[in-house]
DNA sequence: CACCAATGTTGACAGTGTCAAGATTAAACG
DNA sequence: CGTTTAATCTTGACACTGTCAACATTGGTG
């Protein structure tokens, strides 16, 4: 494949994004710029620039790899159906925070300001993020209408309050605040806990 | 004050904090740069190092005066004891997220990874940092002691949950995905009974 | 085979944080 | 009061960043 010219790598989008994507997971977000991503593809200054319109386009496009393992995953859990909704639901909990904690950058990439903030996030990202939100609010009514949740309450805040909740959790850690990865577990048990008895059941 | 010899500004690192917060309440804080920040003061590029170790230096005074904003108004909310635990404790709520969704900027800056991720978040943040996850943390003792929360949680982690989920919301506003200012109330108010009927009471 | 669009290259520019060395001045000390 | 000292401020410089413009190379299409 690296075999003839070398003018023209063959498919330098892939291994841009691949390349990227090793060096945020090791380094941090932070510590990715364009032209020592070009060195280490072995392509000059702005070869990304013909692939990528700009820096944001290269993390909008990492961002959307990002969501779609996580989506998969939490699919994955939510359709799990020889398990109880309640073990589904506490499992996709530790899931949610899990894949945070594993895949701190990339967590940050996808759900942080650097893309969402002001301006645009890529047609292409949110076509992909979207639907993960909305997955979030499909699985909150069904855990409504299973009695995990309170099912007088509106299902688009229950959705945003679980999520905050989960989001809330994966933050701290990530960003090192207030809490360490050896109460990983405890803290989603206990948020699990909080949300089931709110529902009046037990 | 700003009269006579111009060569020394006299209080440049009062001067340095008022201008940054300006800038980053404005613009956010990627559009603050030292050398522009200077220009504003009406001083040399590299004057502020005199008084700032860094920029990251420069960043934790700022959080850390929002810190001790945030804790002060926490603490009004929290004493007022002329209203029943569960009216404090669901305006402790709202004020929490609109205090963030108020200054997003500095909430970012207070709690985000710029400052506390890897490395060292100026022992002077820490200070004025911590006491105030512990007052999280007493809040919670109390809460639970009231009936408001679950008594046989263990309380930081009920603290780090219920926290999380402030945070989150916070964060997910502050960040534009997924929830839009104009449901702050409902989603407080959400967030609020939920925890409340977690305890049992009803 | 000739051409064109895709892809890759070097050069350049404005901007950044920060260090080193020197200028200016307020404060401390005789 | 004069002198020294330490704080403060300045210019110069360096390495680094993202990105644009202009040019080179090439694979595929007519």
């Amino acid at each position: 494949m690296t075999s003839g010219s070398s003018y023209h790598h063959g498919d330098l989008r892939s291994a841009l994004i691949e390349a990227a994507t090793t060096i945020i997971e090791d380094s941090g977000i932070d510590a990715l710029s364009l032209r020592k991503l070009a060195e280490v593809t072995g392509v000059s200054r702005t070869a990304p620039y013909h692939h990528f319109k700009d820096k944001n386009a290269l993390l909008s496009a990492i961002a959307a790899k990002g969501f779609d393992d996580w989506h998969a995953s939490a699919k994955a859990i939510f359709e799990q159906e020889d398990l109880t909704p309640a073990t589904r639901f506490r499992r996709f909990i530790h899931q949610y925070v899990n894949y945070a904690a594993n895949h701190p950058q990339v967590y940050e990439l996808m759900f942080g300001r650097t893309l969402w903030h002001n301006d645009q996030a890529t047609a292409q990202l949110k076509d992909i993020a979207y639907p993960c939100f909305q997955y979030q609010l499909t699985m909150t009514r069904t855990w409504q209408s299973c009695g995990l949740l309170p099912e007088d309450q509106d299902a688009l805040r229950l959705a945003q309050v679980t999520w905050s909740t989960l989001h809330g959790i994966a933050r701290l850690l990530i960003d090192g605040i207030y809490a360490d990865e050896s109460h990983i577990s405890e803290m989603c048990d206990c948020a699990a806990e909080v949300f089931i008895r709110s529902a009046g059941l037990k």
